[in-house]
DNA sequence: CTAATAAATGAACGAAAATTCATGTTAGAA
DNA sequence: TTCTAACATGAATTTTCGTTCATTTATTAG
């Protein structure tokens, strides 16, 4: 390429990221994702086939860069039960930093499905093992009770996260902070899958 | 009235039950609806303000009915624990035996607030504090740990329950059925949060 | 049976956007 | 400097529905 620089193609991006959390995807209109990068409307369409194919790389950039992040925060424990509390509290900081990021994920997560048949998540499920593969982790290591089952539990830890934050994107006046929910919710679940209680 | 009979009501809100949960509600079509009710174009707007009263409508009668359901299978239930316990056996066999309305739930919950500015949503906050009653009773009770904060504790185990469903609602052979299901998320959820522990 | 009213119809309308494309602009090679 | 291919533009085109409304059909009262 001569021009065509990365540079449009990420101000296009970073202005849907904008636009789409604000209005929602089908609300969202092309015009004003190419006004709010500054560029003309047919500039859109020399970057992206169409306005699915904007949602779908950005959906695929951002999930990128949000499971390498985790996957280095968690690196950085070597206990699991420490692992699944550095989870938590990373999941839902990255909420917090970026709000814009956190409603995308929460709303277009659950319409993928549906506009997008043939769009399989990698991503979102490669997001999901690394909790999974944390409690598998530890009932070898006889942490976790035998009959938890990973499959099951790791949904139920996302979920309990996942709604904490979709509570947040929606109000505007947090009640409670990251600490405190972080802490809450990994408390109950590590009480609740553990094998020695106190 | 003379006629317009509750039935056509009745067939347009089940029409679009199955076409918005086929297709979401932006690629949901009037026509298609109408199609599917067996009655003309024309006939959903006698019945139905415009498309967003479709799914307002919709929405408004399938919590009426999930929240009734739910607050009799509690009210059987004496211990907090045990309200828990089938709480979350309720609501996965809800999801199971609906699975249009769960989908209609999972992705219009999350919507809702970028389409429908000022739709608030009453009946599932309600919902959500039947969880967060019963937290209090069970605090009060000296069965639940002090530090719970039940509206924290409330979104966590919904959360949990929700995901899971999530995940039926996409998967066309569920991995785990209900029973399991249940017990696991109730089993740790309770775990987590009660005070003796075994 | 007839009129009067209500309900239902579906073709047609029009507004809203996605996408295209003829034209203009730019950046680098020669 | 000139040439040209790549890039960018945004007005025009096309498509896609939600919604309307003139007309037809059904219902009930007198």
């Amino acid at each position: 390429m001569r021009h065509k620089s990365d540079e449009k193609y990420r101000k296009i991006i970073a202005a849907a990221t904008k636009i789409f959390a604000q209005k929602g995807f089908f609300k969202a209109r092309v015009s004003e994702i190419a006004k709010e990068a500054g560029i003309a409307d047919g500039t859109v369409y020399i970057y992206f086939k169409h306005k699915d194919d904007i949602l779908i790389s950005l959906f695929e950039e951002k999930m990128q860069e949000v499971l390498g992040n985790m996957k280095e925060q968690i690196a950085l424990e070597t206990d699991p039960l420490k692992k699944i509390e550095r989870f938590a509290l990373v999941h839902l900081k990255l909420i917090e930093d970026h709000k814009d990021i956190a409603e995308i994920i929460q709303v277009e997560l659950r319409q993928s499905s549906k506009f997008m048949k043939n769009y399989n998540n990698t991503k979102f499920l490669e997001y999901l093992d690394l909790i999974s593969k944390i409690i598998q982790e530890g009932k070898e290591k006889g942490l976790i009770r035998d009959d938890i089952i990973p499959g099951i539990a790791k949904r139920a830890f996302f979920g309990a996260l996942d709604e904490m934050s979709r509570f947040w994107v929606l109000s505007k006046k947090p009640k409670y902070d990251i600490q405190t929910a972080s802490r809450q919710i990994t408390n109950f679940f590590i009480h609740g899958i553990r094998k020695q209680e106190t």
